[in-house]
DNA sequence: TATTGTTATACTCTATAACTATA
DNA sequence: TATAGTTATAGAGTATAACAATA
């Protein structure tokens, strides 16, 4: 399926409208490919509204998520992690950088390589930003219980993470 | 997390690479709304690779394969059920309908509204496109045995079409 | 007054290739 | 020769508002 849109409607919102209803019983309907792609739009709907007070988008949240643990990944790392192209990385951090969330440091290691570290602030706003955005998954996946939620993170951790 | 991008490698590349597995301990990546967007993005790279042959692009396929089924959709019916906006819509049927695999059609009880159906030719590269889609899906897919299939299937559903 | 399809436009996201500095 | 980050740019996707025809 497509990527589907990030709607700007709120997570509350009636998603599945009468005119889509009588299309529930096709074949599309049923398959894989299609559930996980509306599925995953419905989800960043979701986040988006939420991400909306803090000035962050749902791309820049990831990036900050990860600054914020003590992984310290380089731009590449990013860049595969959150399968986009490196040079998209770029524009991402860049934003974070200027509004001092995240810092860009050169890797003892490796002097072509860029270690992105949160800042205080940035570890603050990443606090922050994950209430609300912990708040909205509760809306989002609170209609699966705790053991249908560890299932589904299984089974898609397999697909997202295929072995090579 | 954010849209993630439809890449152009095949689905048989390797999609975890060594930068990305160092941070698969990490907070985010047990986050059901992160996996579901890679996994999501896994399927769309698989499902585009698959269909460059015949020269569609997912959201076309999607388009092709309810037209293709009996449901007779309205263009506003369509844009609910994949939730894109009526103006892409318009678009994507265009290009269908030049290629001549589906016509508007007058809705009968509404004069406002437009059927798509497919045509014959419509139906047939229907029934082509969506053998190799299959295949692709079971590369995808077949990580998961056919009762994990179901049940994702089903926990799936239910966050594409939350209850109102 | 509301809804369906349509057009137009601005904006964001994505893909690609080239460049630099290091390895 | 290959890799990390960067830049530039073209193309695809997305959001929004307005309009004509119809309800």
């Amino acid at each position: 399926m497509g990527r589907m849109p990030t709607s700007s409607t709120t997570a509350t919102d009636d998603i599945a409208h009468s005119g889509a209803e009588r299309l529930a019983d096709t074949a599309v309907a049923g398959d894989l490919a299609f559930l996980l792609a509306r599925a995953n739009a419905v989800s960043i709907a979701a986040a988006n509204a939420a991400l909306a007070e803090h000035g962050l988008k749902v791309r820049q949240y990831s990036v900050l998520a990860l600054a914020a643990d003590q992984s310290r990944p380089s731009q590449r790392e990013l860049a595969e992690f959150l399968r986009l192209d490196p040079s998209q990385i770029v524009a991402l951090i860049d934003e974070l950088e200027a509004r001092g969330f995240v810092v860009r440091e050169p890797d003892p290691t490796d002097r072509r390589a860029k270690v992105v570290a949160a800042t205080a602030a940035g570890r603050r706003m990443y606090a922050k930003a994950r209430r609300t955005v912990v708040a909205s998954e509760v809306e989002c996946f609170g209609v699966l219980n705790d053991q249908e939620r560890c299932v589904l993170t299984d089974l898609l951790r397999r697909l997202a993470f295929p072995a090579r």
